[in-house]
DNA sequence: AGGTGACGCGTACGACGTACGCCGGACGCG
DNA sequence: CGCGTCCGGCGTACGTCGTACGCGTCACCT
């Protein structure tokens, strides 16, 4: 019914142009660059060049889109056959840590009553499935997990909090009810004796100390 | 201009209905109870018995508010005067894990990029106080504070997480990639050989005792 | 008595998530 | 080669949310 079709190129490009990867793709570079909350329905369509409805053909809802960005940001774990018990779960807690630094937004998302998907569970296994390897029974690598686990997300959760500046502390009158957190805003950067080992890399290491601790024969 | 203003009653009650305290506690006491995502301006109104609008009055914006809640939900820290070392933080420790467990949606906040309030730094100078107070240098203080409030915070996070039943992984065909895991869903609880000594309290342990390490003289 | 400010609220706007249904092309089958 | 069927993109529309703006009303202070 229209004019004249000669004159009208194809309408549409071709059949691919949308597909779940690409969206979820796309969706994890807006949540990347401009956090979570930059995300909505709309940006991630022109993003895509589409309409906003043409989403739902791939995606049931946004929530769903939420969970599978996570699950694929989290990714599989690190292979950690053959390893010793320590320097497993140092690989398995750095390699969460690299993840979860480079995904900001994952942290207060897996912070929030969501249940668990695949890529999570699969980070879970393959650090249970080590300990277990090493000969320590279930209980004891359920332990080991919390500790490591516990500690990798809390450290990210750390990492990405906001000091106030020692200006804005003065500033508030409140400098005086806070003297050691001034003193350490005022002073530069803390540095331990020996340097800069940072400070993840410490606790990292006094946790691991703790798992070694929770794996020995006990006293 | 009214028709006739002595046949109707005064038609505001009083002057106080409103104010920044009672719109914090009805929030928290709707995030405590729905979760964060349900708390809506429009929501927060009804249940104070009056209009959206008449909020902004008392509070900037809505992410204003989340920001008082969260800083009244944390309080004041515990007082630690006096304690010893590992006694302090465990102190410490378990009345953060009280407070987050109590308000289930401080622990997604706290993930998110925002900048700490002044309750999150009371918290802060609470710990850092007690340890340099037992002797210890600032460094050893930052490191202490990084290692308790990271354990903390991470499991509280993963208290929060609902793992897949037993039935999810069979079901899903993954339970033969997952065996580990599908085994300690699939028996029952799993509990320590001394029984019933909760997953917080035996990774607080470990985690103190990685505390008296580091603030042990060197090695 | 009249001015002044604080406060509650009604209206309105733009953005968002998404249910629903149209339409046009691709593809299989007779 | 024609036709029915299905699929994927999209336009429209609705309900909700956050909130800018301005009005009317009261309490209180000159």
């Amino acid at each position: 019914m229209s004019v004249d079709v000669r004159w009208s190129p194809p309408t549409t490009p071709a059949r691919p142009a949308l597909d779940r990867a690409s969206i979820v793709t796309t969706a994890l570079a807006i949540a990347d660059a401009d956090g979570l909350a930059a995300l909505s329905m709309p940006r991630l369509a022109r993003e895509l060049g589409s309409a906003p409805m043409s989403l739902y053909r791939h995606v049931p809802s946004k929530d769903a889109l939420v969970d599978l960005m996570l699950d694929t940001a989290l990714g599989a774990p690190p292979d950690l056959a053959g390893c010793p018990l320590r320097l497993g779960c140092e690989i398995w807690a750095t390699a969460l840590r690299d993840v979860l630094d480079e995904h900001p937004w994952t942290v207060g998302l897996m912070a929030g009553d969501r249940s668990a998907g695949p890529a999570e569970c699969g980070w879970s296994e393959a650090l249970l499935a080590h300990v277990v390897t090493t000969g320590q029974p279930l209980h004891t690598a359920v332990e080991v997990l919390h500790l490591v686990h516990g500690y990798v997300r809390g450290a990210a959760a750390l990492a990405g909090d906001r000091l106030p500046t020692a200006d804005d502390l003065e500033r508030s009158g409140r400098a005086t009810e806070l003297p050691v957190l001034a003193r350490l805003l005022g002073g530069a950067v803390v540095r331990g004796p020996g340097g800069a080992e940072p400070l993840f890399d410490s606790g990292l290491r006094r946790t691991l100390d703790a798992v070694e601790a929770a794996c020995a024969p006990r006293s």
